[in-house]
DNA sequence: ATAGGGTTAG
């Protein structure tokens, strides 16, 4: 638990919690001991498997998914596309992963991969940039009668969006609508996101007054998205306009917001008007970062008052 | 029980 770069989160220490409170005083001791040990050796997750086996305690999908979104976060992408394929009985290469169970066995065992478990795999094809992998996982499960669920779809709708295929994120947000799904204000902060970067901003304003409109409550994110992609296509009134409409919502802006209006005024040459901006921020309690320096600084470059630079 | 989720510079 201690290992590795990556923090459990509660619910995950509440499962091992749960799985140490089954365990009598020498169970215990034994997977004190493994712990301990772990913190010296690389292979903690065959480790903990084998301490898993020795004590009985039999695997299930939800500690092979768990295990899968181990390996993905810590960028073991080979490793976690293995044990999915060992979940859908294809032989693996039986090298050291497979000696814990990571094999065909599993569905001997009854290991089956879940929607969650296809939502890991799916989520994990785009983050390498493998979308059309990751739609024929998609199929897949349809073919295999599982129904893809509201993540799923957020999974599809954000990485879409991210490589800039709006066609493809609103056809998806379509079907998701059809389906009876509601999207999430994340849903729409990915529509507004990609339509404010391929400079759709009628589209963009028209999407957020709809999301208004059906009472699903306006963030900061989704405004900060939709604030740069006005200045980013000059309309500074539209994006302070915005900044008002913040404050009447009661959305407090942050150094996001104000950096991204700050470089939309540098960019329109106007770079004492983007400093004015780093001390209303400053009055408000926003705290500038290193953007918000670094945008002003270069703002003065540009214009090659290095005096100016330097004061700032 | 496990899974997803967003914004700013260069």
């Amino acid at each position: 638990m201690t290992s590795g770069n990556v923090m459990p989160k509660t619910k995950t220490c509440n499962e091992l919690l749960s799985l140490f409170s089954k365990l009598n005083r020498t169970e215990r001791a034994w997977v004190l001991y493994a712990d301990m040990f772990r913190l010296k050796i690389k292979s903690s997750v065959k480790e903990f498997l084998g301490f898993m086996e020795i004590l009985g305690i039999k695997p299930t999908v939800v500690t092979y998914s768990t295990i899968i979104h181990g390996f993905c976060l810590r960028g073991r992408v080979g490793g976690a596309h293995m044990i999915f394929s060992a979940m859908k009985g294809r032989a693996v290469q039986p090298d050291s992963y497979t000696a814990f169970g990571y094999s065909d066995e599993m569905v001997k065992k009854g290991i089956m991969p879940t929607v969650s478990s296809y939502n890991l795999l799916i989520h994990e094809l785009f983050m390498e940039a493998r979308a059309s992998e990751a739609d024929c996982m998609v199929r897949e499960m349809e073919e295999k009668g599982m129904v893809p669920d509201a993540i799923t779809y957020n999974i599809l709708i954000n990485g879409y969006c991210r490589s800039g295929n709006a066609k493809k994120a609103f056809i998806l947000c379509d079907e998701v609508l059809r389906k009876g799904i509601e999207p999430t204000k994340e849903t729409y902060t990915s529509l507004i996101y990609v339509l404010s970067k391929r400079k759709g901003m009628n589209e963009a304003d028209d999407l957020l007054e709809k999301i208004l409109r059906k009472g699903v409550l306006a963030d900061l994110v989704m405004l900060n998205a939709l604030i740069d992609g006005h200045c980013a296509n000059g309309n500074m009134e539209r994006a302070f306009s915005l900044l008002r409409e913040m404050d009447k919502m009661k959305v407090h802006p942050d150094e996001v917001t104000y950096n991204t209006l700050m470089q939309g005024r540098c960019r329109a040459g106007k770079v004492e008007e983007a400093r004015e901006l780093l001390d209303e921020m400053k009055r408000r309690g926003i705290k500038p970062d290193y953007i918000s320096y670094n945008t002003l600084i270069s703002g003065h470059n540009k214009r090659g008052d290095m005096n100016d630079a330097f004061k700032v």
